[in-house]
Parts: structure tokens; sequence; C-alpha cells
DNA sequence: ACCGTGACCCTCG
DNA sequence: ACGAGGGCCACGG
């Protein structure tokens, strides 16, 4: 069982199945690869998708419901969150138990 | 096979 | 309640 590469794999899988117009956090989508203590390493995957990529990153936050990238990234992240009708509280940050996967 | 890296998160003061 | 500090661990070079 888990082979090289499967880590990568687990991840996108999960992300891909993430619903337009919910978003889920770095520690949820490590847990739910089986590496509970891989949260890092979901963001290190998500940095190095190949460019074109149809994948969902966008719906992937920190734990606080907000966007952990910076400058022009952090807009386009914010951005399409915007467009998926998501909505940013008064401190810049998403609220999980309304918008959140399992809502 | 080792080593630096980091889109995170938890634990303590 | 909150911030700094450090552990974490898969990946790429």
């Amino acid at each position: 069982m888990n082979e090289p590469g499967n880590f990568n794999q687990r991840v996108y899988h999960i992300v891909a199945a993430i619903p337009e117009g919910r978003v889920t956090t770095y520690g949820e989508v490590a847990r739910l690869a089986g590496s509970p203590r891989a949260a890092r390493q979901v963001g290190g995957v998500l940095r190095r998708l190949p460019e074109g990529s149809r994948l969902p990153w966008h719906r992937v936050v920190n734990r606080h419901g907000g966007i952990s990238l910076q400058g022009e990234d952090f807009q386009r992240q914010r951005q399409a969150l915007l467009s998926e009708g998501i909505l940013f509280g008064p401190d810049s940050a998403i609220d999980l138990s309304r918008f959140g996967w399992k809502g």
C-alpha cells in the first residue's frame, strides 16, 4: 500500500471533490488523505500544480477560514471564491460553519 | 539517499 | 484570548 506519489494523487482527488461554493482546510484535506499531520504538505502539493490544472485549488483555506497566499495570488484566490458566492467576514475570514465542506 | 523547503497547525507562556 | 515558536512530513533537486 502507500505507493510513491500516492499522497499527491489523494490530494488531487479530494480537492477535486470539493463542491462549488464550499471550502475546506489544508488540515482537513490532510486528514482525508490519511496523513493528519501533513497539512503543510497539502499546500506544497497545490503550490506545484501543473500550469493549466483545472483543480479547484482556491477552495482550500487555512484553519481560520483565511487565505494563506500573498500578494497577487491572494487576490486571485479571493476573487475566485467571491465569484462562487463565498463571503468574507469583517476579519477577512470565511465562516467555515457556513461555507465549510460539511457545513 | 540526504537536505532544504514550506499555500500549516498545535502547544505553550 | 493571543502570539511566538517549533514540530511536522512529503516532495523535488
